[in-house]
DNA sequence: GCGTGTGAACTCATTCACAGCT
DNA sequence: AGCTGTGAATGAGTTCACACGC
């Protein structure tokens, strides 16, 4: 869009940007300033318009950055913009329950369409108004639903295999939820998320008493 | 421990050295070269040996690191060593309910000890073995029980008063998985985990087709 | 006066490249 | 020959500080 070049940081941070001017929106704040920004979000001031300069030019002198447009403007940059994205999640176990359940997916235009899972019990079942289906009928779920990102909350051992079905299904993004690192083709994207590795790391902290 | 200054980064990589390294004793891998570990954790092989290098010297000119023994350097640099953290729970919602069963903690050491919810109708039953209490008991079951890490699994809504609550009650670090940032007092060590970011994350990179 | 946008300075992290050990 | 450990070089990301606009 704008060829800059943005670092991958400033990406990090885009939601918390569009999270927070939806909620100044909604609570009929028109303008904000990046100090005010800062103040909300944790971030540096100077970071902040460093990292809607990439971008463009929105604020305005001695005011701040109009909400709504910003707002608007981020919404385009994540892809949110009046777009569905269709989501499949492969393992209906415990975490992907929960995942299944989760609303603010929804509210983000992200859709879960279809579940997978290998265990016979549960396939042909509903979930969350989701049918449970074989790993078999990924392929051609994935393509007839049109599904662009896959989640994948299996164990550890089938991580892998897993991502490779999804991989030749045509996904074009994973969020990978098994604390394994998964091998895919360079031009899918993929996002790690690992619950023990968030508290090993506290426990580093909390073990060696660094300030 | 090492007065070095370790930076972020590594920090962020030590829980998947330490789980790759339990992989490899478990299958009697004896020794390990870095570019061995390059090529299954995606880091690179200059990177790991300065990883490594902040905490010692552990690797063996021409052969490579001992597994079992930059194992356990490993665990004990991340407060694994032996060691229990006792964990708390605030929300038992989907999310909540997820994490409560989820193994990955229990075999790292972290145990979820209590569980909390606003709801009345959860108050009182027991979940996984785990009894659900009122918000009204964290301080004390959170001192009684040595609770150090809490988890917040509640509406963006509640989050800052439960952060509250447990920055009070003597918690020493907190993982939110609320989408909003919260405000504890420095000494206490927060992770956020997003789950809509790393949504908004993929689509970012889906929206704009850029290599 | 207030607040943006951005060169320039700086700090943090990664990678290079190689001397030195086994 | 193979691989570590680390100065030095490079690159990425942040912060400073200030000219300019409202």
């Amino acid at each position: 869009m704008f060829s800059k070049k943005i670092p991958e940081t400033t990406i990090r941070r885009l939601s918390a940007y569009f999270r927070q001017l939806s909620f100044l929106e909604k609570n009929g704040i028109v303008s904000i300033s990046s100090s005010g920004l800062s103040q909300r979000l944790g971030f540096t001031d100077a970071q902040i318009r460093r990292d809607f300069s990439y971008f463009g030019q929105f604020g305005q002198s001695g005011i701040g950055y109009p909400v709504s447009e910003l707002k608007k403007v981020m919404a385009k940059i994540l892809g949110l913009d009046n777009k569905i994205w269709n989501v499949a999640l492969v393992g209906v176990g415990n975490l992907g329950s929960a995942l299944l359940a989760y609303k603010g997916f929804k509210e983000q235009g992200f859709f879960i369409k279809v579940a997978f899972d290998i265990n016979p019990r549960k396939i042909g079942r509903s979930f969350r108004d989701i049918k449970i289906e074989s790993l078999k009928k990924i392929p051609s779920l994935v393509k007839q639903k049109n599904i662009s990102i896959g989640i994948i909350a299996v164990p550890s051992e089938a991580a892998q295999e897993v991502a490779n079905i999804l991989s030749h299904s045509g996904i074009k993004g994973i969020i990978n939820f098994a604390p394994v690192r998964i091998n895919v083709p360079s031009r899918i994207i993929v996002r790690h998320v690992d619950l023990s590795m968030e508290l090993e790391n506290i426990s580093y902290f909390l073990a060696t008493k660094r300030k």
